[in-house]
DNA sequence: CGTGCCAGGTGCCAT
DNA sequence: ATGGCACTTGGCACG
């Protein structure tokens, strides 16, 4: 027996508000609901829930905008750009209210199944079972969390007006070097950035002290080969463009470089020159 | 006034049992524990704790092993390969037993700040306010969160014994050349793969029906510019380790590649055939 | 929307 | 540990 999807977006009204389609929420374990007036943040929570009460729950969480959460035991179905599957696990399902679906385990950093910001979340019963339903097109994605066992359900509703301030990033290197260019060799010029050539834009272009072209590729940390090549791609891109007899010096900044990008820098007549992004 | 930091080894007895440090837990909101002795998974949540309950809860979920969730107001600093600072804002904190940390606003499959897996969580009581610290070295890096008010603490306990099956990756393509090498050109032959060159591994290296030696690069999916250099080097590589006179195939093999990368691909004198990983 | 490129990329495996 | 590279890379900025 399957009951009918739930769409959450046929709960939403035009105004906002949001009508409940179930008539009562059920739960064969505790509700805890939380709400602190001083921030306007509001927690509802569902200890094993009956599917319907959990199903009530996220569907309702996700119409109030809220992160909702899933623990519980589930099996994840990922057909997309590629395709997986996971048997069945204890996991920690986090959907958010732009549309990204985290699928996480016990271990790693990242999530072990997930769909990005933009898709539409789906939660029905099926077979007595919570089932999760994340999609997306271009590219067409579906993700699928079928749970044996609800343990907690969450909705967390909450404001976050504010923006990561991140220091040391290659802008933070550009900026060093445009506001003092000697950093980089006494007498460079720094004359655009960004310069757009046939094959990509050039993080600085410039002038050194006798007036000859120069490309400078930025990185923030330590880098390997592909740096090398792509400093190459600019250099010979912007040698094409130019009188036949000129030559363009290429210049890569970053903190080091692997032996390896050492050699290609050599064999291809390109610079070096160690600097890191400033620490505040 | 400062409460000594909580380190959550100091909880763990050598059989592997916890005791707790401290000698009850108070919260000034809900307590629910759930647990099911069908899948042995159990989960233990606060609400509107007091911040020593939190402390208190938090720790014991890191010495069980459980993963770890935190829903409040929070400033976040990170200090390590850069610099960050997030204003107070309402966010879901992740502790995993392998020592990750993730930081998750409303938006965005990304955490805002991280930690990864292999990171020494701290949780203490500071000025009256819970702070979680996670630390790792090499590199030296810091994340601490700080809270104003905690909504929610849970402790997810539970097993996962499986592994991610994954189809449609560049391995599966490698696989499938491999068990029909016609696919690529009719007569090539592979003779190895991932094999040695001074610029790196080369995906196969081969011969075609005329002997000639072929370098086979794979993507899974469409491609730029940096796949056709990458080709580059390995063909360059092999070209210098063999007789001068010696000519080497550079062959890419992708679903597709952009404008640029294509026009790279001429000048270089490589080729393109247009494979896509196997759907199963 | 595709193209190109940075990222505190992460993860995996090799030396 | 470092290096080289794949990844359902994600994210942003630009044409």
């Amino acid at each position: 027996m399957t009951s009918p999807p739930h769409r959450s977006s046929e709960l939403a009204n035009a105004d906002g508000t949001v009508r409940c389609r179930a008539l009562f929420i059920r739960s064969a374990g505790r509700v805890g609901s939380v709400s602190d007036p001083e921030f306007g943040h509001r927690t509802e929570t569902l200890q094993q829930p009956s599917p319907e009460a959990a199903r009530d729950a996220i569907a309702r969480g996700i119409d109030r905008g809220a992160i909702v959460t899933v623990y519980g035991r589930c099996t994840v179905d990922y057909d997309g750009r590629a395709t997986s599957y996971l048997e069945a696990g204890d996991r920690h399902v986090m959907l958010k209210p732009d549309g990204a679906a985290l699928v996480h385990t016990a271990e790693g950093q990242q999530p072990v199944n997930w769909q990005p910001p933009g898709c539409d979340h789906d939660v029905f019963c099926e077979d007595g079972h919570i089932v999760i339903e994340s999609l997306r097109t271009s590219p067409d994605e579906q993700l699928r969390v079928r749970f044996q066992n609800v343990l907690q359900v969450s909705a967390f509703a909450g404001s976050d007006e504010t923006e990561l301030a991140l220091v040391g990033t290659e802008a933070d290197l550009r900026r060093r070097i445009l506001e003092e260019p000697d950093l980089l060799e006494t007498g460079f010029m720094p004359l655009a950035t960004e310069r757009e050539t046939p094959a990509g834009a050039v993080d600085i272009y410039g002038e050194d002290s006798t007036g000859r072209a120069v490309v400078v590729e930025l990185k923030r940390r330590r880098v390997g080969p592909d740096a090398v090549s792509q400093l190459r791609r600019y250099v010979d891109a912007l040698e094409r463009d130019m009188h036949a007899d000129a030559t363009v010096r290429g210049i890569l900044v970053a903190p080091s470089v692997t032996d390896r990008a050492n050699r290609l820098l050599s064999d291809h007549g390109l610079e070096f020159i160690s600097l890191e992004p400033p620490d505040e």
